[in-house]
DNA sequence: CGTAAATATTTACACTCATCTATGTCTAAG
DNA sequence: CTTAGACATAGATGAGTGTAAATATTTACG
């Protein structure tokens, strides 16, 4: 039912911001990026997923960050994930989430334009 | 009736979401940053000014790029004015927008942390 | 003053979203 | 098989958001 491609590699096919002017397609893509970054407790759960080590961190280690219940953070890792900006992978009873960088990087390169 | 800073004056003051976790209030910070960006028409109208000669464009120069009522593009304009993307100027008639580059750069490293 | 043009504000509404509670699924251990 | 723990899904609700229509504000020019 779903004819877009994934945001990563939406991100990775444009120039910066400032360079020219994005499409209207270009645009409906990338939105969707920041859209699932665009939120205090997804934010913090990329930066604490990112920064932890190993680069990587099991739900089991988030939830006790914030003052949320345990639905509403797999709720956003859900988003998070759907965007294509975290990866997920099962070990034994735990799930373990990773930052895809890459998708990081692109989209600073996007906004930022700061070369190429 | 609004006690916050500027979101711009927010994202300049963390590291890299990379390097270490997000404070809760740095990420109440930013989210409104990427929030305002996170819409098609606001990327699209972020990226015609920015990339519009000499840096700037007068909302004249952006209704026609889209499909959208005038009082529309005016309300989202606002809203990345509001965030401080966008620097507002009146000449005569017209208005004129400035894309504020340093909050770009700003957000960028602090997505992709490149470098510090 | 009066009129026209450029842009903003207000109001209203449909739609999306963040959160909760309750429940389901999967895995490991007794 | 049963029980417990880790995580996900489902449904409901209240708040927020994008859009349009109508109206207001500002400026230029006779």
């Amino acid at each position: 039912m779903n004819l877009e491609l994934t945001p990563v590699q939406t991100v990775a096919c444009c120039s910066p911001l400032s360079r020219e002017p994005l499409s209207a397609t270009e645009a409906e893509g990338i939105a969707p990026l920041l859209k699932a970054l665009a939120d205090p407790v997804r934010l913090r759960l990329m930066s604490l997923v990112a920064s932890h080590e190993g680069g990587e961190a099991c739900v089991c280690d988030l939830n006790g960050a914030f003052d949320l219940s345990q639905p509403t953070i797999s709720h956003h890792l859900k988003v998070l994930h759907a965007a294509g900006l975290l990866e997920r992978e099962k070990r034994g009873v735990w799930v373990y989430y990773r930052a895809r960088t890459d998708a990081l990087a692109n989209l600073a390169t996007l906004i930022g334009g700061h070369s190429k």
